[in-house]
DNA sequence: CCGCCCTGTGAACCACCGTTAACATCGCGG
DNA sequence: CCGCGATGTTAACGGTGGTTCACAGGGCGG
Protein backbone atom coordinates (compact mmCIF):
# COMPACT_ATOMS: atom_id res chain seq x y z
CA UNK A 1 0.00 0.00 0.00
CA UNK A 2 2.73 2.42 0.98
CA UNK A 3 4.69 0.76 -1.69
CA UNK A 4 4.71 3.47 -4.44
CA UNK A 5 5.58 6.11 -1.52
CA UNK A 6 8.56 4.15 -1.05
CA UNK A 7 9.83 5.11 -3.74
CA UNK A 8 9.63 8.83 -2.76
CA UNK A 9 12.57 9.38 -0.14
CA UNK A 10 15.52 8.36 -1.89
CA UNK A 11 17.94 6.21 0.48
CA UNK A 12 21.54 8.48 -0.51
CA UNK A 13 23.04 6.97 2.56
CA UNK A 14 23.19 3.53 1.69
CA UNK A 15 21.70 2.72 -1.92
CA UNK A 16 19.41 -0.13 -2.24
CA UNK A 17 19.28 -2.51 -4.86
CA UNK A 18 16.78 -0.33 -6.26
CA UNK A 19 18.45 3.01 -5.92
CA UNK A 20 21.76 0.99 -7.58
CA UNK A 21 19.40 0.09 -10.48
CA UNK A 22 17.87 3.49 -10.60
CA UNK A 23 20.95 5.32 -10.97
CA UNK A 24 22.51 2.68 -13.61
CA UNK A 25 19.98 3.41 -15.71
CA UNK A 26 20.00 6.80 -15.45
CA UNK A 27 23.51 6.73 -16.88
CA UNK A 28 22.46 4.30 -19.32
CA UNK A 29 20.11 5.75 -20.24
CA UNK A 30 22.13 9.51 -20.69
CA UNK A 31 24.21 7.77 -22.70
CA UNK A 32 22.55 5.92 -25.12
CA UNK A 33 18.45 6.97 -24.72
CA UNK A 34 16.27 4.81 -23.38
CA UNK A 35 14.58 2.90 -26.01
CA UNK A 36 18.30 1.97 -27.18
CA UNK A 37 19.29 0.08 -23.50
CA UNK A 38 17.73 -3.06 -22.28
CA UNK A 39 16.76 -4.67 -19.52
CA UNK A 40 19.75 -6.23 -19.59
CA UNK A 41 22.34 -3.83 -19.86
CA UNK A 42 20.64 -2.04 -16.93
CA UNK A 43 20.89 -5.45 -14.79
CA UNK A 44 24.71 -5.98 -16.25
CA UNK A 45 25.24 -2.32 -14.73
CA UNK A 46 24.29 -3.13 -11.61
CA UNK A 47 25.83 -7.12 -11.38
CA UNK A 48 22.21 -8.97 -11.93
CA UNK A 49 20.61 -10.17 -15.62
CA UNK A 50 18.23 -8.87 -16.89
CA UNK A 51 14.71 -10.34 -15.27
CA UNK A 52 16.22 -9.35 -11.97
CA UNK A 53 14.98 -5.81 -12.40
CA UNK A 54 11.10 -6.73 -12.37
CA UNK A 55 11.47 -7.60 -8.56
CA UNK A 56 12.10 -4.17 -7.96
CA UNK A 57 9.81 -2.05 -10.49
CA UNK A 58 6.77 -3.28 -12.39
CA UNK A 59 8.45 -2.34 -15.88
CA UNK A 60 10.97 -0.71 -18.03
CA UNK A 61 8.48 2.11 -18.80
CA UNK A 62 8.00 2.43 -14.53
CA UNK A 63 11.63 2.67 -14.08
CA UNK A 64 11.95 5.87 -16.63
CA UNK A 65 8.43 7.10 -15.11
CA UNK A 66 9.87 6.93 -11.66
CA UNK A 67 13.40 8.49 -12.82
CA UNK A 68 11.42 11.32 -14.71
CA UNK A 69 8.53 12.33 -11.74
CA UNK A 70 11.45 12.18 -9.00
CA UNK A 71 13.56 15.15 -11.54
CA UNK A 72 10.70 17.01 -11.23
CA UNK A 73 9.90 16.87 -8.01
CA UNK A 74 13.10 17.42 -7.10
CA UNK A 75 13.59 20.97 -9.28
CA UNK A 76 10.25 22.33 -8.23
CA UNK A 77 10.39 21.49 -4.62
CA UNK A 78 14.47 22.67 -4.61
CA UNK A 79 13.03 25.56 -7.14
CA UNK A 80 10.12 26.80 -4.89
CA UNK A 81 12.13 26.64 -1.38
CA UNK A 82 15.25 28.67 -2.52
CA UNK A 83 12.59 31.72 -3.93
CA UNK A 84 10.82 31.35 -0.51
CA UNK A 85 14.15 31.74 1.30
CA UNK A 86 15.76 34.35 -0.93
CA UNK A 87 13.50 37.39 0.64
CA UNK A 88 11.61 40.28 -1.79
CA UNK A 89 14.43 40.79 -4.13
CA UNK A 90 13.72 40.13 -7.30
CA UNK A 91 17.04 39.95 -8.56
CA UNK A 92 18.39 38.17 -5.51
CA UNK A 93 15.68 35.52 -5.79
CA UNK A 94 17.07 35.17 -9.77
CA UNK A 95 20.53 34.37 -8.47
CA UNK A 96 19.59 31.93 -6.20
CA UNK A 97 17.02 29.95 -9.02
CA UNK A 98 19.89 30.15 -11.50
CA UNK A 99 22.41 29.15 -8.59
CA UNK A 100 19.98 26.19 -7.94
CA UNK A 101 19.62 25.15 -11.16
CA UNK A 102 23.11 25.44 -12.09
CA UNK A 103 23.85 23.32 -9.55
CA UNK A 104 21.30 21.20 -9.92
CA UNK A 105 22.60 20.58 -13.70
CA UNK A 106 26.48 19.83 -12.77
CA UNK A 107 25.54 17.47 -10.08
CA UNK A 108 23.09 15.48 -11.80
CA UNK A 109 24.44 15.82 -15.74
CA UNK A 110 22.42 12.12 -16.77
CA UNK A 111 19.26 13.47 -15.16
CA UNK A 112 19.32 16.49 -16.97
CA UNK A 113 19.88 14.81 -20.21
CA UNK A 114 17.13 12.10 -19.78
CA UNK A 115 14.82 14.36 -18.66
CA UNK A 116 14.38 16.62 -21.69
CA UNK A 117 15.18 13.88 -24.05
CA UNK A 118 13.40 10.45 -23.13
CA UNK A 119 9.94 12.38 -21.67
CA UNK A 120 8.34 11.35 -25.20
CA UNK A 121 8.82 7.62 -24.55
CA UNK A 122 6.65 7.90 -21.44
CA UNK A 123 2.88 6.08 -21.43
CA UNK A 124 0.54 9.18 -21.57
CA UNK A 125 -0.78 9.77 -18.12
CA UNK A 126 3.15 9.53 -16.31
CA UNK A 127 3.99 12.12 -18.99
CA UNK A 128 1.03 14.13 -18.40
CA UNK A 129 2.23 14.93 -14.31
CA UNK A 130 5.81 15.19 -15.18
CA UNK A 131 4.69 17.72 -17.18
CA UNK A 132 2.44 19.36 -14.64
CA UNK A 133 5.49 19.66 -12.63
CA UNK A 134 7.71 21.31 -14.76
CA UNK A 135 5.22 23.65 -16.18
CA UNK A 136 4.83 24.53 -12.04
CA UNK A 137 8.34 24.90 -12.00
CA UNK A 138 8.62 27.26 -15.21
CA UNK A 139 6.03 29.42 -13.55
CA UNK A 140 8.42 29.69 -10.73
CA UNK A 141 10.64 31.39 -12.62
CA UNK A 142 7.98 33.67 -14.83
CA UNK A 143 7.02 34.78 -11.84
CA UNK A 144 10.54 36.30 -10.53
CA UNK A 145 11.05 37.02 -14.39
CA UNK A 146 7.90 39.11 -14.20
CA UNK A 147 9.13 41.06 -11.73
CA UNK A 148 12.31 41.80 -13.19
CA UNK A 149 10.42 42.42 -16.51
CA UNK A 150 7.37 44.28 -16.00
CA UNK A 151 6.52 45.34 -19.48
CA UNK A 152 7.40 41.50 -20.86
CA UNK A 153 3.52 39.67 -20.95
CA UNK A 154 4.10 35.88 -19.23
CA UNK A 155 4.06 34.00 -22.56
CA UNK A 156 8.05 36.14 -23.20
CA UNK A 157 8.64 35.04 -20.12
CA UNK A 158 7.87 31.79 -20.29
CA UNK A 159 10.39 31.61 -23.43
CA UNK A 160 13.27 33.43 -21.04
CA UNK A 161 12.54 30.70 -18.79
CA UNK A 162 13.26 27.81 -21.66
CA UNK A 163 16.29 29.91 -22.90
CA UNK A 164 17.78 30.20 -19.58
CA UNK A 165 17.26 26.13 -18.55
CA UNK A 166 18.97 25.31 -22.55
CA UNK A 167 21.60 27.29 -21.63
CA UNK A 168 21.96 25.70 -18.38
CA UNK A 169 21.12 22.31 -19.59
CA UNK A 170 24.25 23.01 -21.85
CA UNK A 171 26.38 21.04 -19.28
CA UNK A 172 26.19 17.57 -20.49
CA UNK A 173 27.47 18.86 -23.99
CA UNK A 174 30.89 20.32 -22.47
CA UNK A 175 31.01 18.29 -19.34
CA UNK A 176 34.28 17.45 -17.96
CA UNK A 177 36.97 19.56 -19.69
CA UNK A 178 36.50 22.64 -17.22
CA UNK A 179 36.99 22.28 -13.32
CA UNK A 180 33.37 22.67 -11.89
CA UNK A 181 33.59 25.77 -10.10
CA UNK A 182 35.00 27.51 -13.02
CA UNK A 183 32.18 26.20 -15.16
CA UNK A 184 30.03 26.94 -12.39
CA UNK A 185 30.63 30.44 -12.03
CA UNK A 186 30.31 31.18 -16.32
CA UNK A 187 27.33 29.28 -16.34
CA UNK A 188 25.79 31.36 -13.62
CA UNK A 189 27.23 34.57 -15.11
CA UNK A 190 25.90 33.88 -18.18
CA UNK A 191 22.38 32.70 -17.36
CA UNK A 192 22.36 35.85 -15.14
CA UNK A 193 23.48 38.28 -18.16
CA UNK A 194 20.51 36.80 -20.27
CA UNK A 195 17.70 36.63 -17.93
CA UNK A 196 18.30 40.11 -17.19
CA UNK A 197 18.59 41.24 -20.93
CA UNK B 1 27.85 6.61 -59.69
CA UNK B 2 26.62 10.20 -59.05
CA UNK B 3 23.92 8.58 -57.29
CA UNK B 4 25.73 9.47 -53.43
CA UNK B 5 26.16 12.95 -54.58
CA UNK B 6 22.41 13.09 -55.58
CA UNK B 7 21.95 13.49 -52.03
CA UNK B 8 23.64 16.64 -51.35
CA UNK B 9 21.87 19.15 -53.45
CA UNK B 10 18.75 19.51 -52.13
CA UNK B 11 15.78 20.18 -54.46
CA UNK B 12 13.84 22.68 -52.13
CA UNK B 13 12.27 23.78 -54.93
CA UNK B 14 10.15 20.62 -56.36
CA UNK B 15 10.58 18.29 -53.33
CA UNK B 16 11.33 14.77 -54.91
CA UNK B 17 10.07 11.67 -53.08
CA UNK B 18 13.25 11.52 -51.70
CA UNK B 19 13.36 14.75 -50.19
CA UNK B 20 9.71 14.04 -48.83
CA UNK B 21 10.54 11.33 -47.34
CA UNK B 22 13.31 12.73 -45.44
CA UNK B 23 11.50 16.34 -44.08
CA UNK B 24 8.51 13.81 -43.27
CA UNK B 25 11.16 11.77 -41.34
CA UNK B 26 12.31 14.59 -39.84
CA UNK B 27 9.08 15.61 -38.23
CA UNK B 28 8.46 12.57 -36.62
CA UNK B 29 11.83 12.18 -35.25
CA UNK B 30 11.45 14.95 -33.80
CA UNK B 31 8.31 14.59 -32.54
CA UNK B 32 9.08 10.85 -31.02
CA UNK B 33 12.57 10.04 -31.25
CA UNK B 34 14.59 8.26 -34.40
CA UNK B 35 14.18 4.98 -32.46
CA UNK B 36 10.19 4.87 -31.69
CA UNK B 37 9.44 5.61 -35.19
CA UNK B 38 9.00 3.05 -37.55
CA UNK B 39 10.18 2.87 -41.09
CA UNK B 40 5.94 2.32 -41.43
CA UNK B 41 5.11 5.35 -40.18
CA UNK B 42 7.71 7.47 -42.00
CA UNK B 43 6.11 5.87 -45.53
CA UNK B 44 2.74 6.69 -44.51
CA UNK B 45 3.77 9.94 -43.80
CA UNK B 46 4.49 10.80 -47.76
CA UNK B 47 1.69 7.92 -48.66
CA UNK B 48 3.57 4.99 -49.23
CA UNK B 49 4.10 1.94 -47.68
CA UNK B 50 6.95 1.04 -45.41
CA UNK B 51 9.41 -1.10 -47.59
CA UNK B 52 8.98 1.29 -50.14
CA UNK B 53 11.54 3.83 -48.09
CA UNK B 54 14.02 1.12 -49.11
CA UNK B 55 13.90 2.21 -52.65
CA UNK B 56 15.35 5.68 -51.85
CA UNK B 57 17.28 4.73 -48.81
CA UNK B 58 19.78 1.82 -48.06
CA UNK B 59 18.33 2.11 -44.40
CA UNK B 60 16.62 3.53 -41.67
CA UNK B 61 20.34 4.74 -39.85
CA UNK B 62 20.96 5.65 -43.38
CA UNK B 63 18.15 8.12 -43.84
CA UNK B 64 19.22 9.07 -40.12
CA UNK B 65 22.76 9.48 -41.02
CA UNK B 66 22.05 11.53 -43.99
CA UNK B 67 19.39 14.28 -42.23
CA UNK B 68 22.74 14.85 -39.38
CA UNK B 69 25.29 15.34 -42.04
CA UNK B 70 23.46 17.81 -43.97
CA UNK B 71 22.39 19.83 -40.86
CA UNK B 72 25.47 19.76 -40.06
CA UNK B 73 27.11 21.13 -42.95
CA UNK B 74 24.32 23.55 -43.51
CA UNK B 75 25.67 24.99 -40.48
CA UNK B 76 29.15 25.11 -40.57
CA UNK B 77 28.62 26.32 -43.94
CA UNK B 78 26.52 29.15 -42.90
CA UNK B 79 28.47 30.08 -39.95
CA UNK B 80 31.57 30.08 -42.04
CA UNK B 81 30.37 32.52 -44.43
CA UNK B 82 28.46 34.83 -42.81
CA UNK B 83 31.55 35.27 -40.41
CA UNK B 84 33.79 36.03 -43.28
CA UNK B 85 31.23 38.67 -44.51
CA UNK B 86 30.74 40.43 -41.40
CA UNK B 87 34.57 42.23 -41.42
CA UNK B 88 36.56 42.53 -38.55
CA UNK B 89 34.55 43.29 -35.68
CA UNK B 90 34.28 40.78 -33.39
CA UNK B 91 30.92 41.87 -32.07
CA UNK B 92 29.25 42.18 -35.63
CA UNK B 93 30.50 38.62 -36.15
CA UNK B 94 29.05 37.32 -32.69
CA UNK B 95 25.56 39.07 -33.81
CA UNK B 96 25.76 37.46 -37.51
CA UNK B 97 26.50 34.17 -35.77
CA UNK B 98 23.24 34.62 -33.93
CA UNK B 99 21.26 35.58 -35.92
CA UNK B 100 21.76 32.91 -37.98
CA UNK B 101 21.74 30.21 -35.53
CA UNK B 102 18.30 32.02 -34.63
CA UNK B 103 16.93 31.88 -37.38
CA UNK B 104 18.33 28.07 -38.19
CA UNK B 105 16.73 26.87 -35.10
CA UNK B 106 13.17 29.03 -35.89
CA UNK B 107 13.20 27.71 -39.39
CA UNK B 108 13.82 24.00 -38.50
CA UNK B 109 12.81 23.02 -35.01
CA UNK B 110 12.67 19.86 -36.20
CA UNK B 111 16.28 19.52 -37.52
CA UNK B 112 17.52 20.99 -34.10
CA UNK B 113 15.74 18.26 -31.97
CA UNK B 114 16.53 15.58 -34.15
CA UNK B 115 20.40 17.04 -34.63
CA UNK B 116 21.23 17.45 -30.47
CA UNK B 117 19.08 14.05 -29.07
CA UNK B 118 19.49 11.52 -32.23
CA UNK B 119 23.30 11.61 -32.47
CA UNK B 120 23.80 8.92 -30.35
CA UNK B 121 21.80 6.31 -32.44
CA UNK B 122 23.89 6.49 -35.47
CA UNK B 123 26.67 3.95 -36.75
CA UNK B 124 30.09 4.55 -35.00
CA UNK B 125 31.65 6.36 -38.03
CA UNK B 126 28.88 8.28 -39.10
CA UNK B 127 28.71 9.70 -35.79
CA UNK B 128 32.44 10.31 -36.15
CA UNK B 129 32.06 12.70 -38.91
CA UNK B 130 28.59 13.97 -37.88
CA UNK B 131 30.49 15.42 -34.24
CA UNK B 132 34.05 16.21 -36.62
CA UNK B 133 31.25 18.78 -38.85
CA UNK B 134 30.26 19.84 -34.83
CA UNK B 135 33.66 20.51 -33.68
CA UNK B 136 34.23 22.46 -36.52
CA UNK B 137 31.47 24.83 -35.98
CA UNK B 138 31.93 25.60 -32.84
CA UNK B 139 35.59 26.27 -33.35
CA UNK B 140 33.64 28.93 -35.66
CA UNK B 141 32.20 30.29 -32.44
CA UNK B 142 35.10 30.11 -30.22
CA UNK B 143 37.07 31.57 -32.27
CA UNK B 144 34.65 34.71 -32.59
CA UNK B 145 34.10 34.56 -28.78
CA UNK B 146 38.35 34.28 -28.28
CA UNK B 147 38.39 38.12 -29.40
CA UNK B 148 35.36 39.36 -27.58
CA UNK B 149 37.04 37.35 -24.22
CA UNK B 150 41.15 37.53 -24.74
CA UNK B 151 41.62 36.79 -21.44
CA UNK B 152 39.83 33.54 -21.64
CA UNK B 153 41.03 29.93 -22.85
CA UNK B 154 39.82 28.10 -25.42
CA UNK B 155 38.01 25.48 -23.28
CA UNK B 156 35.98 28.28 -21.69
CA UNK B 157 34.95 29.81 -24.77
CA UNK B 158 33.92 26.57 -26.26
CA UNK B 159 31.58 26.01 -23.08
CA UNK B 160 30.18 29.36 -23.97
CA UNK B 161 29.78 28.18 -27.04
CA UNK B 162 27.76 25.41 -25.95
CA UNK B 163 25.70 27.27 -23.92
CA UNK B 164 24.69 30.14 -26.44
CA UNK B 165 23.96 26.98 -28.56
CA UNK B 166 21.84 25.70 -25.33
CA UNK B 167 19.29 28.95 -25.02
CA UNK B 168 19.05 29.58 -28.79
CA UNK B 169 17.75 25.96 -29.51
CA UNK B 170 15.46 26.16 -26.47
CA UNK B 171 13.18 27.24 -29.36
CA UNK B 172 11.36 23.97 -29.97
CA UNK B 173 10.99 24.29 -26.21
CA UNK B 174 8.42 27.37 -26.09
CA UNK B 175 7.70 27.52 -29.83
CA UNK B 176 4.46 28.43 -31.34
CA UNK B 177 3.26 30.29 -28.34
CA UNK B 178 5.37 33.88 -29.64
CA UNK B 179 5.08 35.30 -32.82
CA UNK B 180 8.25 34.75 -34.48
CA UNK B 181 9.89 37.90 -35.09
CA UNK B 182 9.33 38.40 -31.05
CA UNK B 183 11.17 35.03 -29.94
CA UNK B 184 13.77 36.01 -32.91
CA UNK B 185 14.64 39.87 -31.14
CA UNK B 186 14.32 37.95 -27.87
CA UNK B 187 16.38 34.97 -28.17
CA UNK B 188 18.84 37.62 -30.17
CA UNK B 189 18.97 39.51 -27.49
CA UNK B 190 19.41 36.98 -24.63
CA UNK B 191 22.10 35.42 -26.87
CA UNK B 192 24.32 37.92 -27.19
CA UNK B 193 23.87 39.22 -23.39
CA UNK B 194 24.93 35.54 -22.21
CA UNK B 195 27.96 35.56 -24.90
CA UNK B 196 29.41 39.08 -24.06
CA UNK B 197 28.82 38.17 -19.93
C1' DC C 1 4.52 -1.81 -79.85
C1' DC C 2 8.15 -4.02 -77.09
C1' DG C 3 10.90 -4.13 -73.17
C1' DC C 4 13.36 -2.22 -69.41
C1' DC C 5 13.92 0.66 -65.39
C1' DC C 6 11.78 3.03 -61.66
C1' DT C 7 8.74 2.85 -58.03
C1' DG C 8 5.62 0.59 -55.18
C1' DT C 9 2.99 -3.48 -52.80
C1' DG C 10 1.99 -7.40 -49.72
C1' DA C 11 3.91 -11.36 -47.60
C1' DA C 12 7.42 -13.43 -45.23
C1' DC C 13 11.72 -13.66 -42.51
C1' DC C 14 14.42 -12.86 -38.66
C1' DA C 15 16.51 -10.69 -34.80
C1' DC C 16 15.88 -8.26 -30.81
C1' DC C 17 13.76 -7.26 -26.49
C1' DG C 18 10.36 -6.76 -22.82
C1' DT C 19 8.08 -9.77 -20.07
C1' DT C 20 6.63 -14.07 -17.66
C1' DA C 21 7.20 -18.69 -15.75
C1' DA C 22 9.40 -22.22 -13.15
C1' DC C 23 12.81 -23.22 -10.31
C1' DA C 24 17.04 -22.27 -6.92
C1' DT C 25 19.24 -19.94 -2.85
C1' DC C 26 19.72 -17.51 1.27
C1' DG C 27 18.52 -15.42 5.55
C1' DC C 28 15.71 -14.86 9.23
C1' DG C 29 11.60 -15.26 12.56
C1' DG C 30 8.98 -18.66 15.07
C1' DC D 1 14.88 -26.80 12.25
C1' DC D 2 11.11 -25.48 9.38
C1' DG D 3 9.36 -22.50 6.21
C1' DC D 4 8.53 -18.40 3.96
C1' DG D 5 9.63 -14.06 1.77
C1' DA D 6 13.04 -11.69 -0.80
C1' DT D 7 16.06 -11.91 -4.61
C1' DG D 8 18.06 -14.10 -8.56
C1' DT D 9 18.73 -17.34 -12.59
C1' DT D 10 17.73 -19.67 -16.97
C1' DA D 11 14.51 -20.77 -20.50
C1' DA D 12 10.76 -19.63 -23.17
C1' DC D 13 7.03 -16.74 -25.20
C1' DG D 14 5.27 -12.98 -28.02
C1' DG D 15 5.21 -8.73 -30.24
C1' DT D 16 7.43 -5.32 -32.72
C1' DG D 17 9.98 -3.69 -36.45
C1' DG D 18 13.78 -3.55 -39.89
C1' DT D 19 14.79 -5.81 -44.02
C1' DT D 20 14.27 -8.83 -48.12
C1' DC D 21 11.69 -11.10 -51.82
C1' DA D 22 8.71 -11.92 -55.63
C1' DC D 23 5.74 -9.64 -58.21
C1' DA D 24 2.97 -5.68 -60.55
C1' DG D 25 2.06 -1.37 -63.00
C1' DG D 26 3.62 2.44 -65.73
C1' DG D 27 6.26 5.54 -68.35
C1' DC D 28 9.58 6.18 -71.77
C1' DG D 29 13.29 5.23 -75.28
C1' DG D 30 14.08 2.39 -79.36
Amino acid sequence: MTDANTALHADAARPSRREQILRAAAQLFAERGARAVGVDDVGAAVGVTGPAIYRHFASKDAMLAEMLLRISERLLEGGTARVAAAGDDPLAQLRTLVAFQVDFALDNPALITVHDRDLGSLAADDAAQVRRLQRRYVEVWVEVLGRLHPEADAATNRARAHAVFGLVNSTPHSAGRLPRRTTAALLAAMAEAAATA
